[in-house]
DNA sequence: CTCTACCTTAAGAAAACCTAAAGAATTTGG
DNA sequence: CCAAATTCTTTAGGTTTTCTTAAGGTAGAG
């Protein structure tokens, strides 16, 4: 497998490639965008490990530059925890799986195995709406910098909400996901998880209640 | 998300199990073929986790089961590395997608992911009439422009008006959609939703009194 | 003209929801 | 295996929205 290393910095660069390298891949390192542009044109690498902040190209500019040239390297970003603005931007763009600093080696392992398998159904690791994203990985929701975790069963709600953003859940399918199907769930416990909720996403406004009907996710 | 294990053996199913409830997912095992095929019927699950050799029906029988039924439900085979012809076999009675042991976790759960995206999504369903537009996922009624979100009984009123947009729709009628069938609704609680429908609707001429019938949409 | 069906309004009842806090059940870490 | 921490569930009291009722008025059919 041959992996295509974005990044600037001496140091993170050296510990990608080693990593890498142990893993039994063979990696090719670009020191800024041009560079980094010009490798992912060959088409000859497998993945792409991408840096948003490179000099002369920058990283967003790269997914464009290639997706746009019909090149579907699959492409993972690597940013700052704190960056996930150009996160979901990049997503957008084109790249297919993010990873946020700091991470374990093992992880990054993961996901390039995973990407460059080309799954079946090719599954972004994210879900997102508004400023919010769900990260299907870590069960981490992130909003405007502001980073939190979720239990096993907020996640469960937060992902079928975020799936059917803008259309109501219904509570039978909020259940459905939570608990299983036609679980019998006391009401009260649905308010509270909700009610968990809304104080990770931060605002309240963001998820609404349908009376009677469910809930939804809307601006 | 749910997750059928279909695996005899009680030390990988404890070890699927135990990854996949790690990762958020509820677990439903199968310790035979029969089982197995059982909690598939249900259609409860998202995703079908399959060993192909289990006692009393053995997995093929089971896809091929399943998929006579109708189920389409995700399925993934895991099987040992050295039977690729019962792999090649079982995709073609219609797995989706398979695993050999031995097997990274994190690969199994990012096929899981994978496969279990799959969701429906809920398709946008509109019901319109001259310039009115009703929103069922929103339970929202526009109108040049204007939008009002109507509340459970209004939704229900204002659906089957909708649906026989331009014919009379009987008070029995009406009563069915709001409260069912049969229910023993005070007259004048009919008279003050529709009151409350003209008022959202804007146009008071379009939802038309059928003296002693009952209500009509019209131009 | 009169009767019946319908309209309007507003207030009270009921249902649905929110919040906080405590107890139960799990999971995690030593 | 036990203790601590986390996650889940229940409960109770308070708030808000929705629904229902009832009373007084209007309008069309006979």
């Amino acid at each position: 497998m041959k992996v295509l290393v974005a990044e600037d910095k001496p140091m993170m660069a050296d510990l990608l490639t080693r990593a890498l390298r142990r893993a039994g891949h063979s990696v090719l390192v670009a020191h800024d965008g041009e560079e980094a542009l010009e490798f992912g044109r060959t088409g000859e690498c497998d993945v792409i490990l991408l840096d948003l902040m490179l000099p002369r190209v920058d990283g967003f500019t790269i997914i464009q530059r290639l997706r746009a040239e019909r090149m579907t390297t699959p492409t993972l970003i690597v940013s700052a925890r704190d960056g996930m603005d150009d996160v979901v931007r990049g997503l957008d763009l084109g790249a297919d799986d993010y990873l946020t600093k700091p991470f374990a080696l093992d992880v990054l392992l993961a996901r390039v195995r995973a990407l460059s398998r080309r799954l079946p159904v090719s599954a972004p690791s994210h879900l997102a709406f508004q400023d919010l994203l769900l990260d299907t990985n870590t069960h981490e929701l992130h909003r405007s910098g502001r980073t939190s975790a979720l239990t096993r069963t907020e996640f469960a709600l937060m992902e079928v909400l975020m799936r059917r953003a803008g259309s109501i859940v219904s509570h039978e399918a909020l259940i459905e996901a939570g608990w299983g199907f036609g679980a019998d769930v006391n009401e009260g416990t649905l308010y509270v998880f909700i009610r968990m909720l809304r104080a990770k996403i931060g605002d309240p406004q963001l998820l609404q209640t349908a009376r009677s009907v469910g809930y939804v996710l809307r601006p």
